[in-house]
DNA sequence: CCACTCAGTAAACATGTGTTCGCCGAAGTT
DNA sequence: AACTTCGGCGAACACATGTTTACTGAGTGG
């Protein structure tokens, strides 16, 4: 593999990196459908022109803004729903990931918040395969549990649903509160992942 | 109550509305951070300073919008949360009323679920505090209902808290789908509801 | 009927925008 | 060493933007 890319594509790929940076801290307080091509570059130090050097237009940026913020989650995911230890220890340690997550990359997390429903198509589109893919997996990692013994898969794909739209909504629930909130948003978060572990003991009932 | 008010404050309200009836059409597809104050007055067929008879900016817009897009939505909430029947009576009723109110209303749904997390601050604050509301609400109708006896207020508050995210979830999943999945998306709003229903039941175990 | 209020206008302001163009010079290739 | 590739530059294009200004004319109330 690694191919130690020469002088040159590491120098594209550095510029690169540094639009996404300056347009990440740039929509913190702005959606992507509102940020400027030029504004990204005056903020790496660059002439406009550039840019097309590297995006077709800021829908593109986005689109590549979803992969680096939501790509290299998926084996955090899988790793967080290992079937080890009673249920109240998997939701402790799945919370405790989800604030250590959003505390490590808050304006990923915003980002992704923002533009989940945001209004430019192809951002919405990509941010909505990212999360039916977590689903997916979460839903097949349901399955190996012993616990889901006679669920149809339907039904574990909409508890994943359940999962996964609930970590979502937490991360975001996070970022909204100020920083004293945080331990009451994820003992709220707790509480509601307890409520749903109990209403899986029983649904077969 | 009601004055017959004059003609005049009767036309300066009418062309108010005709400006929150285009910007909610524009906001279609695109993010209010991004609206333009000319863009607007366009639409509407108006001079761009007659906008700042009505509004002092497309911020302040945005606030009008959340008032008429949720503002009349507690009364339906309360009536929707009623404690007659069985639950699988009440979980239809619910679901069904969502579905209607996204069919009756599709822009005002996609335009708080865009600007929930959107980047004009004052905007996802008023939304904010609907949703806020609503949660008080429902956790005060939960309260009366003699299954909840033994309930503490928090926990109360927390479950308030699921019922009115997954509404607001359903909501949208229903305006990205094509129109032929929307009953599958209800069958999954339905069966999600069953499942905190199942686990309402055993909260107290 | 007359003074006054005020929603809406037209024009001008200074800036900002996306996109295209030809050019440069360092990195890569033969 | 000669030649090609290509990331970045600066300038120019044609518009679009928010906001202010002085003005008009219909609605209002004494």
């Amino acid at each position: 593999m690694s191919h130690t890319l020469g002088i040159r594509q590491a120098q594209k790929q550095k510029t690169r990196q540094a639009l996404m940076d300056s347009a990440l801290q740039l929509l913190e307080d702005q959606s992507l459908s509102s940020l400027g091509l030029r504004e990204v570059t005056r903020a790496v130090g660059m002439a406009p022109a550039a840019f097309y050097r590297h995006f077709a237009g800021t829908a593109d940026l986005g689109v590549a803004l979803v992969e680096q913020a939501l790509g290299s989650l998926h084996g955090t995911i899988r790793a967080a729903i290992v079937t080890t230890g009673s249920s109240e220890e998997r939701i402790d340690r799945a919370v405790a990931l989800i604030g250590a997550h959003v505390r490590a990359h808050p304006a990923h997390v915003r980002f992704i918040a923002r533009e989940r429903h945001g209004g430019v198509a192809p951002v919405r589109e990509a941010i909505g395969v990212q999360l039916r893919r977590f689903a997916d997996e979460v839903a097949e990692a349901l399955g190996a549990d012993p616990e889901s013994a006679g669920w149809t898969p339907a039904d574990l794909r909409m508890l994943a649903g359940v999962y996964v739209d609930h970590m979502v909504m937490t991360a975001s629930a996070l970022l909204e509160g100020d920083a004293g909130s945080e331990e009451s948003v994820l003992a709220t978060a707790r509480a509601q992942l307890r409520l749903v572990t109990l209403g899986r003991h029983h649904w077969l009932d």
